[in-house]
DNA sequence: TGCATATCCTACCGATGAGTAAGATATCAA
DNA sequence: TTGATATCTTACTCATCGGTAGGATATGCA
């Protein structure tokens, strides 16, 4: 039933004879578990459903996997690892905090293009349990912070201007979160042409050296109650 | 089992007693709907759930709507109907582009921090049927056509310097989806503070009059690629 | 008052999906 | 070669959920 892209028959090999490997059937369940929760979501995506795809059936996941949830909290636990990795070489970085953003926007866009990245972005954790979500959660919260404390940074070291920084954090990763939502691989859009584009905007509003010259948010203010009452 | 605001009960009123009145029960299915569904996700809500919350049992709501896709299509139309009015209203207007695109900002915060506005982002259309998705995506991407149009226009008037609208018009609305997940309108921050941030953050990289001197977005391509190999 | 009908409930059906029991079969180490 | 064990399957259980059948009851109109 579900269309998959041939990218995913190749883990179907190694399932084909049974030769141990309980890590790399481990891998290749995650590698296709993680395409078909994008495709079509966790809720709808069925234990058959990824058995299937991988040629086996269901009960010899449960082999690799205590239950349906501990994919899930693995395939975060991968992409958030990338997120943290990224966050961690930018930090070491001796750079102005506004450099120190734009590579983190060039950074988080490469990782969120990519399976366990979106994953993160993308997967309803809401699916998960109790202890589930407060760990997941837990862990993009971190995130979030790191990302702010990246902003106070540049405003500390006068390459940012004066903002309120948890408004801009959010604002920064939800703009490349839409991302995640249309961006496509094969698609004809080009990667770095975005990635440039998104730096240019997006540190341009946060950069120093206009001081209120560019818009008078008042206006847009005012004009935003009298619409549609 | 389902906790829930206070402001759900009104609606059990509606349907404590049988007078007839369909049009205001009707409604107010839909509005106990929409907030279970964006606390819980449509797929984790049942149609039995929805009933306990308005004191009533399953099949009751049957007589109000054909199925649970219905409730969820009429979520959708409600609140795309809201966007819908608010473009209509901005491109009425007799003002530069950018003016616009930052009447749009502030405007579409503002739906999207209600119930209806806020369903049309979070919930998940890939829950309805074939016939239902395309009509759902069909009015979500006349509007991502008609955001790109506002940009477009304030280039041609000027007030918007040179960009790809397409990527522009994807980040300008990603950005304050983003606020659909985490803005509560009962949490701490004020809400016209961070519209006018989100404006200002905005429409400062859109604006022109400041030619190159901003940010060498080259500088942070390069960057991207040495992190996390 | 009494009838037609809207409203709502109890009790059910059928489908789906997570997870398990118990056994068959291949692999690998000795 | 042979046993121990990892791997995988067939055949189930159990719970949930969308939706319906058919009947009970209140409402509003004649």
């Amino acid at each position: 039933m579900p269309r998959q892209s041939a990218a995913l028959k190749p883990h179907r090999r190694l399932f084909a004879d049974r030769r141990r490997n309980p890590d790399g059937k481990r891998e290749a369940v995650l590698h296709t578990a993680v395409r078909m929760f994008l495709e079509r979501s966790y809720g709808r995506t069925s234990m058959n459903d990824v058995a299937l795809q991988l040629n086996i059936t269901k009960p010899a996941l449960y082999h690799y996997f205590r239950n349906k949830e501990e994919i899930l909290v693995e395939i975060y636990r991968l992409g958030t690892d990338l997120i943290d990795e990224m966050l961690d070489a930018i930090e070491a970085d001796e750079k102005p905090g506004l450099d120190k953003v734009a590579d983190f926007i060039a950074g988080y866009i490469r990782i969120i293009t990519g399976d366990f990245g979106r994953a993160v972005i993308r997967l309803d954790d809401g699916e998960l349990s109790a202890a589930g979500r407060k760990l997941v959660r837990g862990r993009k919260r971190e995130i979030d912070h790191r990302v702010r404390a990246l902003i106070e940074g540049g405003m500390k070291d006068g390459s940012i201007a004066s903002c309120n920084a948890k408004i801009a954090s959010f604002l920064l990763v939800g703009s490349i979160h839409g991302m995640a939502s249309w961006y496509e691989p094969a698609g004809p859009m080009d990667l770095s042409a975005i990635t440039a584009e998104y730096v240019r905007l997006l540190t341009t509003g946060l950069a120093n050296g206009l001081p209120e010259l560019a818009y008078p948010g008042s206006v847009a203010l005012k004009a935003g109650t009298h619409l549609h009452g």
